[in-house]
RNA sequence: GGAGAGAUGGCCGAGUAGGUCGAAGGCGCUCGCCUGCUAAGCGAGUAUACUCCGAAAGGGGUAUCCCGGGUUCGAAUCCCGGUCUCUCCGCCA
């Protein structure tokens, strides 16, 4: 969130920063709460401090053997009203912090202006794509026919929208997962994390996902616990509540995990293949970094997921969202996109941000720096490293040969134990 | 799931017949001094958040000893509820 003295001050300019995102922006609620919790706070502050005053005068007098009894009637009434006040005070904070955990972040000026993703400039474009002489088909339709993915079977097993892999694309996955830790361990400095896959209420409102986006998220019945919805969740809240030393940072991890999704309101989208489905797995990179790198760290963090796909030798692009297509915490973000030949467009498979101190607020995650008092907010990013899934898709798609077999990308066949190409 | 123990500052760790405890002591860290020879000595400082005053430097106030309630003029200390951790038993990949 943002910080609320910041707000208090610059009314207009959140308002406008907002409005660059499409959305509404009435902040006047928020002032006219904001006014009266401070009024509330000053009362009560200054009866907390004469009841402090006079408990001590208590004290000394009944040491002294002389009677209390007149101040301690008075407190007595004060007692009361600091309970009022309490009351109406902890009504004005969750409505305030109410208004402010909905705020989304605001813009980083190098950000461009613009309604949607059809306003997002292109930053890069890598690879050619491949040329077919003879029509390319979809990944699901390659994965059924070399027998590796069934999502019929899934569809019984669980519901639409789950993957079941067979074989050499069990096999694949796996490979990917492996192959991207390793790069991202051995060649990029990140240090491997495996977190849990389910988090608690305040793990998800510290990365932003609550309280706004409920909907989207797996939430258990019993348990007020939810199904991550990508491991930025866990492993920014690895450092949740802790002060680090500046010179701990940047603090970079990659993690493995499956994400879950409800993908409420994407009825219709990409209902075929392994674009949009409600368990993914996902490689994530995180990185915690003092504010003046964190534009820096952004820009290796998208060339660091980038590299996975030159590795890989997929044809890509690199986007630059703009106001309207960014996501609520972030303050900055690049989408990486994978050529898919089957319907001739590029699609998302990396999404890399730069957060600024919006996690971390939330999340109070701090650090300090060395020889200096007191306390800043550390700047969290994160991106994906990215989509296996998908980077699967785009494998079948793009390597396809008229035969119905698969290339297998040279960087991947040790992990396959040589395999060069996947066959019916 | 059953039984017991516990949760104090960056870390360790005192502190319960309620008051002068934001909290002893140690470690760590910062600054200064001394000394110089590899590792010590001396001194000072060292939590966080919010809020008010001030142009600033700085100063005032409040809260926080796991969380939420309660008792009380007053709670780290007493009572109730919750969460988490540890040990033992049970169960289990």
């Amino acid at each position: 969130m943002l910080e609320i003295k910041f707000v208090r001050q610059n009314l207009e300019a959140v308002e406008a920063a907002l409005a660059d995102r499409g959305q509404s922006a009435d902040l006047t609620a928020f002032k006219a709460m904001d006014e009266t919790h401070r009024g509330l706070l000053q009362e009560s502050e200054s009866l907390r401090h004469r009841r402090n005053v006079v408990s001590e005068e208590i004290a000394r007098l009944k040491k002294a053997g002389r009677p209390a009894e007149a101040l301690m009637e008075e407190m007595r009434a004060v007692a009361v009203r600091i309970k009022e006040l309490e009351k109406a005070q902890s009504e004005t904070q969750e409505a305030l912090s109410a208004i402010l955990m909905a705020v989304p972040n605001l813009p980083h000026p190098s950000v461009p202006k613009g309604r949607d993703s059809s306003d997002n400039p292109v930053a890069k474009t890598w690879g050619t794509p491949p040329a077919f002489d003879f029509t390319p088909q979809a990944h699901w339709e390659i994965g059924s026919g070399l027998n590796i993915l069934d999502f019929e079977r899934a569809t019984r097993i669980t519901g639409a929208r789950f993957p079941l892999y067979f074989g050499a694309g069990a096999q694949l996955e796996r490979a990917l997962i492996n192959f991207m830790l390793d790069l991202h361990t051995r060649a990029h400095g990140y240090r491997e994390v495996l977190p849990p896959f389910m988090v608690n209420r305040a793990s998800m409102t510290a990365t932003g996902q609550l309280p706004k986006f409920e909907q989207d998220l797996f939430k258990l019945e019993q348990w007020d616990y939810f199904l991550i919805p990508t491991a930025e969740v866990p492993v920014t809240n690895i450092h949740r509540s802790e002060i680090l030393e500046e010179s701990a940072l940047p603090i970079c991890y990659t993690a493995y995990t499956p994400c879950f999704r409800s993908e409420a309101g994407s009825y219709g989208k990409d209902t075929r293949g392994l674009i949009r489905q409600h368990q993914f797995n996902k490689v994530e990179l995180v990185k915690f970094c003092t504010p003046e790198t964190s534009y820096a760290e952004l820009e290796s963090l998208l060339a660091q997921a980038e590299a996975v796909l030159v590795q890989l030798e997929l044809p890509y692009r690199v986007v630059l969202l703009c106001t309207g297509d960014m996501g609520f915490a972030a303050a900055k973000t690049y989408d990486i996109e994978v050529w898919m030949p089957a319907q001739g467009v590029y699609r998302e498979i990396s999404s890399c941000s730069n957060f600024e101190d919006f996690q971390a607020r939330r999340a109070d995650i701090r650090f300090r720096r060395k020889g200096k008092k007191g306390t800043e907010l550390v700047h969290t990013l994160n991106g994906s490293g990215l989509a296996v899934g998908r980077t699967l898709a785009a494998i079948l798609e793009n390597r396809q040969r008229p035969d119905g077999s698969v290339d297998i990308p040279p960087a991947l066949r040790t992990y396959l134990g040589g395999m060069k190409e996947i066959r019916p």
